[in-house]
DNA sequence: ATGAAAGCGCTAACAG
DNA sequence: CTGTTAGCGCTTTCAT
């Protein structure tokens, strides 16, 4: 050996083809001995050695390019989100990776901020990927996720309306919360009841928080009072000023709020604190998701707590079934939710 | 037309070898006017025209796989966490993922949670990406990233000690923050201040928030007291856990802490509160990150910021600097922090 | 200004 | 049981 020295990075990785001349033998047994579906007798177990030593030594490792290119497919799911940092979706991605894991898939997560980012990642261009799973929004509702399916990649989407009917969706009951969330709400007493939401989209009512909201109204014979649906912003901040705006209600203000999400609602218990409210004495408050979070805020939050591991399995295997059967069933499931009662909402408040 | 359905997902992609046909050129000229540097005058208006017409009626875009194993490269950067859901990992990857962007680059984020991931990601291995931006204790000491790296991939580490000369590493000075958070405690008064600290690390206390703390106190004439570090999961609970760890000590207890991280902050403000112990009246805190939970805990919670987006833009600059300079420089960036003064300390305690 | 041909690293027919 | 050959879709010499 003139060096031992490691050579800089140019030390070009070894091919099959370099394994099967150093173990003495084809370039397709390196392939059959290492790809080898367990049971196709066809390599000696004296060659097959050859080639498992050989590769160890090179420390070979396949070229994904060559392979992807050759197979036409790549053993890779990617999972749009909007934002990387959310709680919510860090269980459905870990979920998500055990399965594709156990299936021999790997995921990888794009985070999508700007519209055209789905047409620009180049893990979603030019099938370097199998499938996706979509969330957030922007990304399930875009043209060009229809696009991206067109070409032949397996679709999901998680937590949103399916674009399309051939698109499985796979999502919490909404509405189903919703209604649960408010009628605790009534239960303890409150007669007014408002909603603190996100951006209003125009879904069905079976098919959102608002319109179990407006179940749960109606079946205890309350009325719906649009003044009493607060839109805001996505964000703890926005959480906040809508509490601002609610309590700016001279009269007839709500003695409680069903809030579209637990990020909102940590916003809004910050902002009462500061205001003076008492929750749950003056102020009770549902909210959503079942984040951590929720159990350390003061008071701590009641919510409705949403499957995340299901969904993230849920959506890798209905994912990986329609890569691999070739097509895809645009099945959607719903899945039930579940009342987490802890400190924000208490009993009848003072009139 | 006989049928205008969509095809199924069989509508095979079309290659450059059918724009070309469609164009009536060949396959080197499409690839000469979809990739030509600009000012290649090798193209007739009329030509490129044609092409660029196939091309979109087409709908064709290059395939990945393809393009990659014939240029060696992929433009893909991989960025490895050890869980999605972070937010303070999220403004990183944010700017990182801007910075990619104008050089032409994409980003994947893999989570990776089982220590073996590295090893497994398809995204890591066989060349599917040219450079790795690695985050997280378990990822950048891993012997596995130096074998990636050693294969020809440009690696950088972010937050942590760099594991080999040659790997650039992008971090907050993170002893200069443990040296800011409590100089503030002790110049609010207090003696006996104690730190909440996740895993202890055999780090120089020239690189760790402990050793700033260690400074600190020092400097203030304070002894340094093994016993009032106290080691916990990095979570809410373990930041709960800590608080009720540190009550137990009868005489000497402290009055305040220097914690880790906001998350273990929260944690620990939630049990104090739990504990009917007054932050700032009776026991102060200051957290580290930043996060922007920290402005709505009650009381909300001082902090050392971190520039997250500064890292995220230095560690993308880096690396693709790595990657296209073809040899890594192995520099060490430090990044300085900020105190953000809220709440949860005020000035002297009760005695 | 354009085309023909080679080859990136891999796997799978098809021979033997 | 093993090797030869072809070709996935792309870019790039090298001719013309």
């Amino acid at each position: 050996m003139a060096n031992d020295r490691q050579e800089p990075d140019s030390s070009k990785a070894p091919t099959s083809a370099d394994v099967a001349r150093r173990a003495g033998v084809s370039q397709t047994t390196v392939s059959q001995v290492l790809n080898g579906k367990a049971g196709i007798t066809r390599i000696s177990a004296d060659t097959r050695q050859k080639v498992l030593d050989a590769a160890a030594n090179l420390g070979y490792t396949p070229n994904h390019a060559a392979r992807s290119l050759r197979e036409r497919r790549t053993k890779l799911i990617a999972l749009v989100m909007p934002t990387i940092g959310n709680p919510y979706f860090s269980d459905v991605v870990h979920a998500a990776q055990e399965v594709a894991r156990d299936a021999g898939y790997s995921v990888a997560v794009i985070p999508m901020r700007a519209a055209g980012d789905l047409r620009t990642s180049a893990l979603l261009q030019g099938a370097a990927c199998d499938g996706i799973i979509a969330t957030g929004h922007d990304n399930c509702s875009s043209p060009d996720l229809l696009a991206l399916k067109a070409r032949g990649l397996a679709v999901v989407v998680v937590q949103e309306p399916s674009p399309d009917p051939a698109i499985s969706s796979i999502s919490v009951d909404l509405e189903e919360g919703g209604y649960i969330a408010t009628r605790h709400l009534i239960r303890q007493g409150h007669r007014r009841v408002c909603h603190i939401t996100e951006r209003l989209r125009a879904l069905p009512d079976a098919e959102s928080r608002l319109g179990g909201y407006r179940r749960a109204l109606a079946e205890a014979g309350l009325p719906f009072d649009p003044e009493l649906v607060f839109v805001t912003e996505n964000s703890m901040e926005g959480g906040a000023a809508a509490v601002d705006r609610l309590l700016e209600l001279a009269q007839n203000s709500p003695t409680a709020a069903f809030v579209y999400n637990d990020r909102l609602a940590v916003g809004a218990l910050a902002r009462l604190r500061e205001r003076g409210v008492n929750v749950p004495g003056e102020f009770s408050l549902v909210g959503f998701d079942g984040l951590a979070i929720g159990a350390f805020t003061a008071p701590a939050l009641t919510t409705i707590d949403s499957p995340r591991e299901a969904i993230g399995r849920l959506a890798a295997e209905t994912l990986i079934k329609a890569i691999e059967d070739g097509y895809q069933t645009g099945q959607t499931h719903r899945l039930p939710v579940r009342l987490v009662v802890r400190g924000s909402c208490g009993g009848q408040p003072a009139p």
